[in-house]
DNA sequence: CTGTTAAATCAAGAAATGTTGATCTAATAA
DNA sequence: TTATTAGATCAACATTTCTTGATTTAACAG
């Protein structure tokens, strides 16, 4: 049965996508992103391309896997990270359903 | 001509995405553009809808309005406030862009 | 005019985020 | 084993963001 409202399961909906959103409002982290398009890439060539410290890159790639939208390949001593497709085809879907579905119509009667 | 990396015109681009994303990484935002789907409201109706203070409400569709998110329309006393579907196309644009070019080929050779 | 109301703004405090350098851990090389 | 190195984590501090209640502005109504 379809319910109107569901506080607990949108509420936490909700959630996931604002940190989502919350990972992607950020330049380093956008960069980080940009630079994760062509392929993996690990901390240390990371480092380099964004001019960096080791310990400030790690907290964005911390919060960017937080919200999924990296994966991390750990091998030997280097970690790989590289873009979770799955989590930006969900984040185009929620983008969609943003959309306004009617035409903007004057609804209101209350003021 | 191309230019493989102009830092001022991407680094202003980037802040504006960056603020978009912020202006999206909020409960009470995404609840508000949630609201905005099926048609305008006033603040007063947005008020009710979300149970809380005019106050808080103003901040946040202050932030939204910043990113170009939604639009204002003053009437007589009230303001109506709708979603801007121009900046929700940009979003859209902006996520398709994020995907990964190849097959998240291994390419790096440094480490 | 005076009173009321919608909504923006302000100021102060609280909470969340980001930065920095130091330390820790685990993998590897000598 | 000891020394290195990649990367995570921690602690302290700085910065940003959010909340709250009070004030302000402008549009009406009486």
């Amino acid at each position: 049965m379809y319910k109107k409202d569901m506080p607990t399961s949108v509420g936490k909906q909700r959630a996931q996508v604002a940190e989502v959103f919350h990972a992607l409002a950020d330049e380093t982290r956008l960069e980080i992103l940009d630079q994760l398009k062509d392929g993996e890439r690990c901390v240390c060539e990371l480092t380099d391309a964004l001019h960096t410290g080791q310990s400030r890159l790690s907290f964005h790639l911390k919060v960017l896997k937080g919200a999924g939208l990296i994966l991390d390949r750990p091998e030997g001593r280097w970690t790989y990270y590289s873009i979770n497709r799955e989590t930006l085809k969900e984040l185009t879907d929620c983008v969609a359903s943003m959309k306004v579905v009617g035409r903007s119509v004057r609804s209101s009667t209350r003021c």
